[in-house]
DNA sequence: GTGGTCTAGACCACG
DNA sequence: GTGGTCTAGACCACC
């Protein structure tokens, strides 16, 4: 089951984006494998205090990735490929490393003050 | 006058929200101090490619946290004292600052590779 | 044995409903009577392609309605009274005649043109 | 303008395909031509008693049928050209027309009683 | 229990 | 004022 433990809502980033990052960033750091099963919609909703609807939406969206299998009534699973694990994994480093430095950047820090910064929130 | 060069429009959140960011970025980075002209609305909707109430929106969020000032005529003054530039550097860091890391945490990589990352990236 | 030859399932309208407007309809077309029986939810779930569950869903509101018992047994029996087969033949005069009607003068047509429309459509 | 004043909802049916309906209705009736201005969400969704999305919906699954140009900040136009009036026509006289001459069929009265339903209610 | 869809309300960007 | 989108809640059909 993929699990939602770290997950953090971040205000102002529309919630059912930040679901489907976090799920990809699972996937590019190897916790979500091909045949994992995703949490209900409910159970999902209950426990990250939002609205099944908005799982429900990022599920749809990841399904016409076909990074998702869901059949109606059954549960939903991962469907991945080593190629899609790639390309994902591609994006992200590409796209969000880029942007998560680039916002360290932009607080006025000098390189050094970001790896202690690294090192003070990495764990 | 403050500079918008930097700035880069993201998909997904608000413009308006990006607006206010970019601006206390400058404020926590030092790059934007108390007295500072901002561009008018006229000329930054047409720099950014944007809505001009969009602009006017930002502007009067600002100006409802007493960080700009417009006075009688169009032009807009940053109005920055010390606690207020310490309170969003300490608002910035905390959030932005630990978002970013988490960001990079969570794409599986180890603190070394995120170092080499940040080195990739920052200039 | 209530039929349901000439039933076809319709899309965008709830299934249970127009399981249950064919029954209606049969009361008012004098075609169901006092003490006919109806297929058992299996035999109806199988011959309309449909979960059991809708089909129990639409007998159940029926039985609410007094129009269907269910026996100890897994047989359900009409249970009509001559008020309740006028009550019923009105409604559906009231309501899906009326809609039928206002649906063919929409179309823009004659009364006449509708008149040859309903020899054309009737056998 | 096109006009809502006939328009009636139905119970049962998804609220934004009876919209749907309606338009098309209008454009085979020829009271609805192209370059017509539609009714804004707000004013509809007020007029009609139902939310403002369940407009939106209707109008741009329209607009994916290329039968209505919308343009964001401005108001929404019919976009009709003959043959799509003539498929539209078409489509309403083999489907509508036909279901509700079987629904007029199936309350089990003779033809001659439809004619005079049709009489009673035409106007 | 599961996923899918319809309606509702609030907010965003644009003119 | 306009259209577009995100989140919320209820209901449907299926297992």
């Amino acid at each position: 089951m993929i699990s939602f433990d770290s997950f953090i809502l971040t205000d102002g980033i529309p919630i059912y984006l930040q679901i489907i990052r976090h799920i990809k960033q699972g996937i590019a750091a190897g916790t979500v494998k091909d045949g994992d099963e995703l949490p209900s919609r409910r159970v999902l909703s209950a426990l990250l205090g939002v609205n099944p609807n908005t799982i429900q939406k990022a599920y749809k969206l990841l399904e016409e990735e076909s990074l998702i299998q869901s059949h109606s009534g059954a549960k939903s699973y991962m469907s991945l490929t080593f190629p899609k694990i790639q390309e994902i994994s591609k994006e992200l480093l590409e796209n969000d490393a880029k942007s998560a430095v680039n916002t360290l950047k932009k607080l006025g820090i000098t390189m050094e003050e970001a790896f202690s910064l690294i090192e003070k929130y990495w764990n």
